[in-house]
RNA sequence: GGGCAGGUGGCAGAGCGGUCAAUUGCACCUGGCUGUAGACCAGGCGCCUUUUAGGCUACGGGGGUUCGAAUCCCUCCCUGCCCA
């Protein structure tokens, strides 16, 4: 992998650049789509590529699941699997120890929000291994090796250790890889997060020293939470090791400003030429102030999973519920101004039928407005480093 | 004409003397979703008042029994099935 700043904005921290790899470039600032199960959920390898999209990010722990890291090697590498031939992203599974884990803390089926200072604190959620899993069980434990899951699927037991997570990543074969790391919760205090940040760094240590690097880039994972000195330590010590790239993980506060006020910390001891990467970070508002402070690429979620769930972004930051009664027969499409498939082709009415008849079409479309939507964003980011 | 079953909130369908403004599902409305346990979750859903709370009108129509009726009785209307 090789990576490129090709412009520096003149009137803040944003970079214009460009990631080379195996299976060809990607343009940042970029936004990736997830699509953790080797799927950008009901979106075509041709839909994708006609939206525009240069990458999409994978979940390593799902797919060691199921199929298996192993099966996938076999089937000739995630590329092939998934019939994508351009760069692809594997998260280590860093993520699940939080989602799974102290996500839960608060009580079953429950998943803390990502902002609980903004929001009412935790998200209820009914999950379907109840009677599996006892109350109050979350699905992992964390030792210094490494982290013990309960399988979300089938409740089985399951251990990940940098060492397995490096080893995962490559028999899926991603083009850039991640460190496997402990993702802390907003609501976890400074001396768990401060000790937790001491155990990433180890397996920091210990997944570099694991990965072999062949067609395949590093990057190491900046934590520690909202505490300003956890995050500069973090910060030089991930820059100080032989990573390809730098992640930026949360949690990234209670509010919206902590997380701009983190990044502020942590992008100014960062090195310039290698690439900085914000996990799961996606609104739009957060994407354009995350340039401003240096930030060069983002994957997230949220634009592929409202979408499913009937809300498509629009350009002043709001999102439309299409599912709402008010667009019965609305002959507009969803966004006047977008170029994308489903806006060319398609009304606020037919996909509010479309939901409202729980027709798979709808999410679809759906799906191909948000992503669209969010390269047209980065597309105008990229365009305004000047 | 005779027999039987039944008429409950937008729909389906519980309830069968008080804890019923009425379980539940669907539909509908609103909100949320940020390295995907998520095509999901939460809340609302007779009317009125300023939340807590209170008031009003309600279980086909009318009448009755009872301290009290969606629930029991009478009657009328309507629906379905069976026999002529």
């Amino acid at each position: 992998m090789k990576f490129k700043v090709l412009r520096k904005a003149k009137h803040s921290k944003a970079r214009l650049g460009v990631i080379e790899t195996k299976h060809g470039v990607i343009h940042t600032p970029a936004f990736i789509p997830v699509g953790t199960q080797a799927t950008v959920k009901g979106l075509t390898v041709e839909q994708l590529k006609e939206i525009g999209a240069e990458s999409v990010l994978c979940n390593t722990y799902h797919l060691y699941l199921r199929p298996g890291d192993e099966a996938i090697k076999k089937l000739g590498g995630l590329h092939k699997f998934m019939n994508w031939d351009r760069p692809i992203w594997t998260d280590s599974g860093g993520f699940q120890v939080f989602s799974l884990g102290a996500a839960m803390e608060h009580g079953v089926g429950k998943i803390a929000s990502m902002f609980p200072g903004e929001k009412s604190g935790v998200l209820a959620r009914e999950g379907e291994l109840e009677h599996i899993i006892s109350k109050k069980e979350k699905f992992t434990r964390v030792t210094e090796d490494g982290v013990e899951f309960r399988s979300h699927m089938d409740g089985s037991r399951h251990f990940l250790t940098p060492e397995k997570s490096i080893k995962i990543q490559e028999n899926l074969g991603a083009d850039l890889i991640f460190a496997f790391d402990e993702c802390t919760s907003p609501l976890h205090d400074y001396q768990y997060t401060k000790k937790s940040l001491i155990r990433t760094h180890r397996w920091a240590k210990r997944s570099l020293a694991a990965f072999r690097g062949e067609n395949q880039a590093l990057y190491g994972i900046i934590q520690g939470g909202a505490f300003k000195d956890l995050r500069e330590e973090a910060a030089k010590f991930i820059s100080r090791m032989h990573f390809d790239g730098i992640g930026i993980g949360g949690a990234l506060g209670n509010t919206k400003k902590e997380m701009y006020k983190i990044l502020g910390w942590v992008t100014p001891l960062l090195p310039e030429k290698k690439p900085r990467h914000l996990l799961g970070i996606g609104a739009l508002e957060d994407i354009i102030k995350a340039v401003k402070l240096g930030v060069d690429t983002f994957d997230c979620v949220a634009p592929t999973r409202i979408a499913r769930n009937g809300s498509a972004l629009l350009l002043d930051g709001e999102s439309l519920n299409i599912k709402s009664g008010r667009y019965w027969k609305d002959k507009n499409p969803l966004d006047k101004t977008c170029g994308c498939y489903t806006c060319q082709n398609y009304t606020r009415a037919y996909l509010n039928h479309l939901f409202k008849a729980h027709e798979m079409l709808g999410p679809i479309l759906t799906t191909i407005h948000n992503l669209y939507f969010m390269e047209r964003l980065m597309k105008r980011v990229r365009e305004s480093i000047k």
